[in-house]
DNA sequence: AGTGAAAGGATATAATATAACACTGCCGGG
DNA sequence: CCCGGCAGTGTTATATTATATCCTTTCACT
């Protein structure tokens, strides 16, 4: 992934191609520090711990995964409802997304511009890429528009073989 | 729903139009039916009841209502693997598709030709329709492939409000 | 009838997600 | 300063969705 510091990341990077991604990591959390302070949410210290484990790979990651991992760090067990508030606060900020064929969850490459993503989910090793909104999907909204359903959210998830797989 | 006996029934007729619905669950048993013979599979009795249940309205049903269904009209309870072995069929043989924001499970409208849905959920009501597959899937795929990603499955569910809804 | 494979029954448990209520700390109004 | 409300988190219990495993029955075929 490119360290670019731009507001608009450059979301045609791709998550299969090896990177230091601590970068990823890095940019993510700036991000969402400012979108919160932005809109007067808070990014509590538990939120961001959750946003950095999400953000821990380009896989998407169980809500269980991400429990498991913060038991993991601490004495006390973690319970479910913790996990799944913030990551509902997450969502609810678009910073991450949820991957419906997976339950699973995944950072958002470009948060703060109200999207809906394209999924690119690797079979093989999970890898997921997202894609930005594309023209295919305004057309998916028009045929959709053309019986007289008026959509609200798209969902798209592609299951496949990313390049470095299909090598295989 | 048309009453039509081709093969290729018309798909683009509407969940969302009353209509005589009993005329809808015949003709998918029937075609049912004469896939499964084509190809030397078995539409045993349990996995019939199944699929008439799951064809029992335009709403996506969860495996657990189809067992609860089930249930009701034995004086044995139904096992959950019971219920998932006959979805899972169903599924193989492409004569349901999987709601995955739902996890619940809808009637094919075009079962024997091999294709992935695009499914209008609708918010309210929960009626879904389904489309067929369209230039925008293609499109998708094309930009999927553009990353050197090789698609084998589209997943496209888009969320909204059926047009009797709307008028609400 | 005998046999092997597919289908289904039964029990248990895994994996994902939410309900409900209690506690804490902060912040603004008196 | 105190209090009252609220957002955030902790805690316990439970709901919902799905699968593993083992055993029995049924079926097609010989």
């Amino acid at each position: 992934m490119n360290q670019s510091t731009e507001t608009h990341p450059d979301i045609t990077s791709s998550a299969y191609i090896s990177h230091d991604h601590t970068c990823c990591i890095d940019n993510a959390l700036g991000q969402a520090a400012e979108i919160c302070q932005k809109r007067g949410q808070r990014l509590t210290p538990l939120r961001k711990q959750v946003l950095e484990l999400v953000w821990d790979s380009h896989k998407p990651v169980g809500a269980y995964d991400v429990l498991a991992m913060m038991s993991r760090d601490q004495e006390r067990p973690t319970a479910p409802p913790t996990v799944y508030r913030a990551l509902d606060f997450l969502l609810e900020q678009g910073l991450i997304h949820r991957i419906a064929s997976l339950n699973a969850y995944i950072g958002c490459h470009c948060p703060g511009h109200p999207h809906e993503g394209i999924f690119l989910i690797c079979k093989q090793c999970r890898t997921t890429q997202e894609l930005p909104d594309s023209s295919a999907v305004v057309h998916l909204r028009k045929q959709a528009g053309s019986t007289g359903f008026q959509t609200h959210h798209a969902l798209v998830e592609l299951t496949g073989l990313c390049p470095a797989c299909q090598e295989q």
